[in-house]
DNA sequence: CTGTTAGCGCCTTCAG
DNA sequence: CTGAAGGCGCTAACAG
């Protein structure tokens, strides 16, 4: 139950170690036994152990994908973006979940490095510490960071400056003077260029910056996106635009929130979002919003990673930049106050 | 570089064994130099290799998932629900995708089968080949199928008759006579399951069956289900509620066709989705739609792998199925015509 | 061209 | 209570 390379040497009358370069395809064994091993590993069904292979072979042709939700539909377009590169190699992927809490998420990389399970690991949107990434560099492990930029750590980063200047930039050439952010926690690095995009944009469309339009919230949930806009209309003075920096899916809740006040989009109030996962063209009207390449992302990252692991942990840290693009749908429209 | 169980002994001065015990636990060790090799373990930190370990004895601590493609939100719940008890456990969770082609599928079942990558496999809306079942049964290899039922496999499996005679029963007695039903193809378990529950629940209201109200569906996705509706209204006495069994995605889809053609629901058309995604009470207005416990199905699913891991293969089929659920919201009103 | 030997890192007898 | 020996399934060197 479970045959194994010496039951094909037995079968042929050789030992394991001819087996085991006819199935690696070393050189030097001649076409007569080659065909008889091949045969018996078709009689037998025969199938190499992965794990004693990855054992003498010191790899695991595994990599690891840390998150804090998989939920979330950007980071999956991430990982189907992985998977899609993945799927052409013999590697696997295993994840790993921290749910937001830094202990859970201490012990889980941690042993990561340790138990040496995988050969690399993706991280998205993970605040790695100065010891976890020593961690990996100790073990010789890969390690490329999506969505934050180490130093020293090759890494995967969108433009968020730019993306957020474009759209409220966007905004402003609509003619909206007063222009609402709802964006991530400040000290956040997505957020803070995000922040200094806004900034840029409004200063450069000769808006005045004020800070009674801004939210910040903590999940990127449409839920926190309802609160935060009934919070922001009830201002003097309301908004008449609201770039939603914090995601499409509070970018939604902020929409609802507009419609459960009766405002209407866009006629009342203009909505960009960020990230374009896929419901936002699904939904009526079509959000616009900023679109990061998640797919590219993750497709870049894991062909980073496999070269990482291949040439080793002692490279120039790698730094691929790729530009949000500002993608305009029925959401947005010209200011009519 | 990569410290192991003889660094750890070697700087005790005992023999690797005796590491061996005190990690695993074993009893017979005195607890004074049990003391000193946990102090030396914590010294080096040194974590056990999970490949050695597992090769010798033999299982990986880990689970393999197979599905066609991870990004239906549906799938994800059910991911949702095995990695929260998969968290519990020492167990990793490797994913295949089999992005719905047969022959990839084949394949990688098979490989699954015989690389011994994984202890067992939780199949979501798989269909599986006698010769498959076979492979992993030969292998002694644990399997879940989640919503397929097949014979002498573990499986978990939703009420999906009594889930589609509830929806369909709740739109009759809104006083609906022409009852549209979008549905996946048929032959496949699921959608003849559904099928059943809609056309006894139009009998049993004294409606009449009409082939004409029928739509098939492949991916239960949005696009499909907008093109079925516009499809579905054209004909003569269009229905004035429709059933997608398909799942929420195409209903939404379907909700987007019936406003792209001027028809507000629920007052002109009633729609009752399937599976009750997150989106659907995201949506305004709310869906109507049968939810299915899916995280409760995940989670189930995992334990019952892990038990027949432990115990071995050779246990009585186990079979658990969920009621699916009516959740009634705004999308649903009584008839108008 | 093929067999022998040794070892990956760990665990489980079996002696002592 | 602990050390020695053997082996999990495979591959890499070195002989032959």
């Amino acid at each position: 139950l479970g045959i194994t390379i010496k039951d094909v040497a037995k079968r042929v009358g050789v030992t394991p170690a001819t087996v085991s370069m006819v199935i690696n395809n070393k050189p030097r064994i001649s076409e007569a036994t080659r065909n008889r091993v091949l045969e018996a590993i078709r009689e037998l069904d025969y199938y190499p152990h992965a794990g004693a292979r990855n054992l003498v072979l010191k790899r695991t042709s595994t990599i690891g994908v840390a998150a804090s939700f998989f939920t979330y539909p950007f980071i999956l377009e991430i990982l189907t973006g992985i998977e899609l590169e993945l799927r052409q190699t013999e590697y696997n992927m295993v994840l790993f979940g921290t749910r937001g809490l830094a202990k859970t998420e201490d012990s889980v990389i941690h042993s990561i490095a340790r138990e040496r399970k995988v050969d690399g690991l993706i991280t998205i949107t993970l605040d790695l510490k100065e010891n976890q990434v020593e961690d990996f560099r100790k073990n010789n492990l890969s390690i490329v960071a999506l969505e934050r930029d180490y130093k020293g750590v090759d890494c995967v980063v969108v433009n968020n400056e730019k993306g957020a200047f474009d759209a409220t930039r966007h905004l402003a050439q609509l003619g909206h003077k007063r222009i609402g952010l709802v964006n991530g926690l400040v000290g956040h690095p997505g957020s803070d260029e995000r922040q200094r995009g806004y900034e840029r944009a409004i200063l450069e469309s000769g808006l005045i910056l004020d800070k009674a339009y801004w939210r910040h919230i903590d999940n990127f949930s449409r839920k926190e996106g309802f609160e935060a806009a009934q919070d922001l209309m009830s201002v003097s003075q309301a908004p008449t635009a609201i770039f939603v920096a914090a995601g499409d899916l509070a970018a939604l809740g902020v929409i609802q929130a507009l419609g459960r006040m009766g405002k209407r989009v866009p006629e009342d109030v203009s909505v960009v979002g960020y990230d374009d996962i896929p419901l936002s063209e699904m939904l009526e009207p079509g959000l616009t919003t900023v679109r990061q390449p998640m797919q590219q992302i993750g497709a870049q990252a894991f062909k980073q990673l496999l070269s990482s692991i291949k040439e080793g942990t002692n490279h120039q840290p790698f730094k691929m930049v790729y530009d949000a693009e500002l993608i305009v749908r029925q959401s947005t429209g010209p200011c009519t106050h």
